[in-house]
DNA sequence: TAGATTGTTAATCGATTAACAATC
DNA sequence: TAGATTGTTAATCGATTAACAATC
């Protein structure tokens, strides 16, 4: 049936999911297209859309129930379970997202960080013993983990991407500030702070 | 002369930055948009176009002068002088800014922190007396602080973003989970990794 | 001169928007 | 029935790519 939705459009499925589970709370059981737009700043043309690639998930007349719309949306980006991640590199930005609340309410969370500095091997980080980047293929596949949080420094980044890759790693959220290579099938995003704000800062000019 | 510059291509010249530095480091002197096209993951016709946008950069047969791109990359994203930022929000999140190494090396740094609980006010948060944000409007506009780094939670960001507007405030980078309402003329750029880890989360599929 | 690579034009591709019949 | 809003088609818009003359 569903033919190769293209990746801008899921790119925006978790910000609808975002802005959903935001009217929920106001106890409003319906939004609409015009609606949506309006909190997200899109067009209500471009959610109708993006929505209708996975059926008819609306009523005419109506909107959009936002429970149903949830629970969809929930099935679509595969957030029916909790994705078991390992974070690759435990110095600040590793420790910053260890403790990062927001994961588990949102579907993931952190059971696993590595690090390859004997001193910090063995060390607790937010409650997880830092283990042996050594170890990593091995314990990756033990636990199931299915997605890496690289934040080690740019210059191991692609060599640490390597083993993951090999580990059967399909996703990786990469804060080293480089660009990586991986074969087709392995998704990757990339966070860098300091590229948005070079963005922003050519709009300071 | 240069008419605007669609934002698209503003948002990958930090990408070429950074790729440009890396490749300043092994010692060549000059690249070409293939090199960089391979180092990115883009077409060598994207950034030959892109750059094109800003002058005749290069030299046919030869190719980019490193040095000189990276230069002119500096002056056109206004990256030539630092740009003083403000955390609003003192929680983990605002902390793991405070402490980030990277800023500083791209053009950036933290002056001032914000908060409004009484319990963190006063105290030290990596070095910088974290303030009342009452103060806060006062405090930016003494300071000249350029960009605001938005690290409330959801609840109350539309509100601490609205006072960044009266402040003068030209550029936020929002780690709030929520989309922000702002005038024409203020910039915005979003990074929630719970977004990103959902969009990976499709692929896992 | 021959080889390399830019800058730029035209062609292609894909995403967004406008418009409206369908239907609650 | 009248009003609202979807799903979908066609039109528009903008971004990417291919191709090549210019030129080092």
């Amino acid at each position: 049936m569903s033919q190769e939705i293209p990746e801008i459009i899921i790119g925006r499925l978790p910000l609808y999911l975002r802005a959903l589970k935001r009217l929920k709370m106001t106890g409003q059981g319906y939004t609409s297209s015009k609606e949506l737009g309006e909190v997200l700043n899109l067009s209500p043309a471009q959610i109708r859309k993006d929505l209708s690639q996975f059926g008819e998930l609306g009523t005419r007349g109506q909107g959009y129930q936002i429970k149903f719309l949830i629970n969809k949306l929930h099935q679509i980006l595969n957030l029916e379970r909790t994705h078991d991640m390992a974070i690759v590199g435990a110095g600040d930005v590793g420790e910053a997202l260890a403790k990062y609340k927001n994961f588990i309410h949102c579907g993931f969370q952190v059971t696993t960080i590595f690090d390859n500095d004997e001193e910090k091997i063995g060390t607790k980080m937010s409650g997880i013993v830092v283990q042996n980047s050594a170890e990593m293929t091995r314990v990756i596949i033990e636990k199931e983990i299915e997605i890496a949080l690289l934040t080690t420094p740019a210059k191991s980044a692609q060599e640490v991407a390597d083993q993951l890759v090999k580990a059967g790693i399909k996703a990786i959220l990469n804060y080293a500030p480089i660009e990586l290579k991986v074969p087709e099938g392995v998704h990757v995003e990339h966070i860098d702070p300091a590229v948005h704000l070079q963005k922003l800062s050519y709009y300071l000019g």
